[in-house]
DNA sequence: CTTGACTCCGTACCATGGTACGGAGCGCAT
DNA sequence: ATGCGCTCCGTACCATGGTACGGAGTCAAG
């Protein structure tokens, strides 16, 4: 079960070992007992956490965002649990929104400087779209 | 044309004075010359300009990203323009995608959650999505 | 049983994107 | 003309999310 060396673990996650035990100090990763050995070992669980924070990251959510989902993940209270994914899940909207309008703005711009009229005419693209 | 003081461009950006300076020192926002006065006066545009600013952010890019985007309005080189565009356009739809992901999965996190079967299962709900 | 790689932990340092502070000067209304 | 609020600028400080460093200990292959 828990076999993974540190530097397995981050490997697996994509990350470096530093960056597991500063999640670890952040509460996000956990830090398993020694067990007799002088080494802490990880399982493949240990690893799904891990690259449960790579992908909310990049969706935009806070380290300790992240923290209070992997909190829901262990918890009895179904209703707070709703209430914090129903958050996440506005948050998660409104920036999808912002970006439709960004990349729309983007292609308006590519395609009117393409087109060779005038300049590249970003800021009323964006400030329209 | 040029009317508005600093702190009324930072009030229509809906940003800070301190954040204005900021931009200014990051090369986003212009610096006026003081035309005789001794006050920097701003105008329509600038406020469209930091308009920009602020939405850009929210779309996730940095502020060296959008200092490159705002360069490329005055620019004369239409073909960095569109790479430039296109690059930006990458990392949206990435970005996009990973968060499309992320509120499936919270939506079938609470939708188990709510079902009252074992616990709020938020891992697993990731790594599918 | 040594040697080289890895672990552990504390602490320091870094970049990004601000926010706050403080002194000096200016400008407009009373 | 005087005061209140704003401006200007430099500098300091802050939170977030890491990344690096250094010393002591450990494990495992040769």
């Amino acid at each position: 079960m828990k076999s993974l060396t540190i530097s397995r673990l981050a490997e697996a996650g994509g990350v470096g070992v530093e960056t597991v035990r500063y999640y670890q100090r952040r509460g996000l990763m956990p830090t398993p007992s020694r067990a007799g050995s002088a080494v802490r070992r990880y399982s493949d669980e240990d690893v799904k956490r891990l690259r449960f924070v790579k992908s909310s990251q990049i969706s935009g959510f806070t380290l300790e965002q992240i923290r209070e989902l992997l909190s829901l993940d262990a918890t009895a209270n179904r209703k707070r649990a709703r209430e914090i994914a129903r958050a996440r899940i506005r948050d998660l909207d409104q920036k999808i929104a912002a970006m439709t309008r960004a990349r729309r703005a983007l292609k308006e711009m590519a395609k009117l400087c393409a087109s060779g009229i005038g300049r590249c005419p970003i800021i009323p693209a964006f400030n329209q779209a």
